[in-house]
DNA sequence: TTACCAGAAAAAATGCATTATTCTTGACTG
DNA sequence: CAGTCAAGAATAATGCATTTTTTCTGGTAA
């Protein structure tokens, strides 16, 4: 019995590894999820992956219609654009705030965050290793905003930030290389270790505007479109 | 068998249920939410039970801790104010938002919205019918953001006024007469209709203001402390 | 063809019995 | 007297059999 069985419940097991390939792209989108199916490949019984499922429908990410099971999310244009904007108003709040309540501590955390992001960028293999580059990514984008004073806000970014990778991870599997952009992250680090609210807010709307326009492109490209239909359940 | 029954799963019903009386203070912060006793309290199986509340944590309406079950939230001074300053925070966002976005639908239905908010208020029944009021009270400030053009920024502000009902409707059982304040919603709308962002900003956020500071006061009071601790297990 | 319907198959939802874990109690030990 | 521990009770978690509902399929009629 491994480490993670021990204190886990059954049902939060199968929680995180659906959360997981959900993020990763594992399902399509509107491809249907069948708690049996998904019992029986995760060795799980009914009960728990219905549960598992209903806390991922109240995160949205997965869409639970009455009586008929679920589904995996839609990924459209639209819903890439509002998410994304979405994001940025947040978090420009939510890095405002935290630059208000400037504190030594929190500045440090954010120059160890870069300094890890850093590191997982210049690794040998920066492309294998892309997991690992992604939590330091995202730890890094959280350390700018961890000291706006209030858990909503952060779990807010955290939510945006999941159904982003959602789009991302995709546009990755599509086409292979992802940027790096480690000068854009030191640049964004110093505007807002430099303190000027206005040009951080700016510099990290512009920073995720670039994301943003990179999926827009890729929507525009036909042969990607067809990777986002549900014909063919995994 | 009743309407809600033909379309609604056995889970759904014991989860609305379920938010309702967490809205309404029936349980106690940090009391015990025991599945068996609720299960047959309801009428329901234990999983319907679960799967309620799962959901419900996953919402952050009740506490879940792995294995032990789950119970209510704890309520005490700080929570609220994080809670009440993220909610200024997100919804004046929002409202700027909806404020850009600007059509004269938008602005009719917020007419309307003030129109029924304004009857429910002079209704007989004021004390009697809260729930009524509450209804439209909500609908009002919810119009005035309605055209924010993310249901992400509604979804959050609805989580945050659920969240701060649960607050309000507990300081309305301690003293009994809320304030109307239809006047102070009267001024609000038409600072919004007016079209300046940052007046009808900072309108709202000194609207929620007085409640932050209601809510405030009452926490200094020692008996209203009282009624907010789990001893007994209603 | 298209619309409609019944019957069969598939899937979701449910309840209950069982298992596993945590909590409580009280006796025992240092 | 405080701390430890084990046995029993209470509660949470699980799996499975059953029920209910939806979806699919094929046949019939307009």
């Amino acid at each position: 019995m491994s480490d993670t069985d021990r204190k886990t419940t059954r049902a939060t097991q199968v929680y995180d590894r659906l959360r997981r390939e959900i993020l990763t792209g594992h399902f399509r989108p509107l491809e249907k999820l069948r708690i049996d199916a998904i019992a029986d490949e995760y060795g799980a019984g009914n009960n728990a992956v219905r549960e598992a499922l209903s806390r991922l429908a109240a995160e949205r990410l997965v869409d639970r219609q009455e009586r008929r099971g679920f589904t995996a999310p839609a990924m459209d244009l639209e819903a890439w654009q509002t998410l994304a904007r979405t994001r940025s108003l947040v978090e420009s709040l939510a890095l405002r705030e935290s630059m208000l309540n400037r504190t030594d501590d929190w500045e440090e955390r954010i120059v160890l965050a870069y300094h890890h992001l850093a590191k997982a960028g210049r690794a040998e293999g920066f492309q294998q290793d892309l997991p690992k580059w992604n939590v330091e990514h995202r730890n890094f984008h959280r350390a700018l905003i961890a000291n706006c004073g209030s858990h909503w806000l952060l779990d807010f970014c955290a939510q945006l930030t999941d159904q982003a990778q959602r789009y991302i991870y995709v546009s990755n599997l599509y086409r292979v290389s992802p940027r790096d952009g480690l000068a854009e992250h030191r640049e964004l680090m110093e505007v807002v270790l430099d303190g000027e609210i206005a040009r951080a807010e700016a510099a990290l709307v512009a920073h995720y505007e670039k994301t943003l326009v990179a999926l827009e492109e890729l929507f525009q490209i036909e042969e990607f479109l067809t990777t986002l239909v549900a014909d063919a359940p995994s």
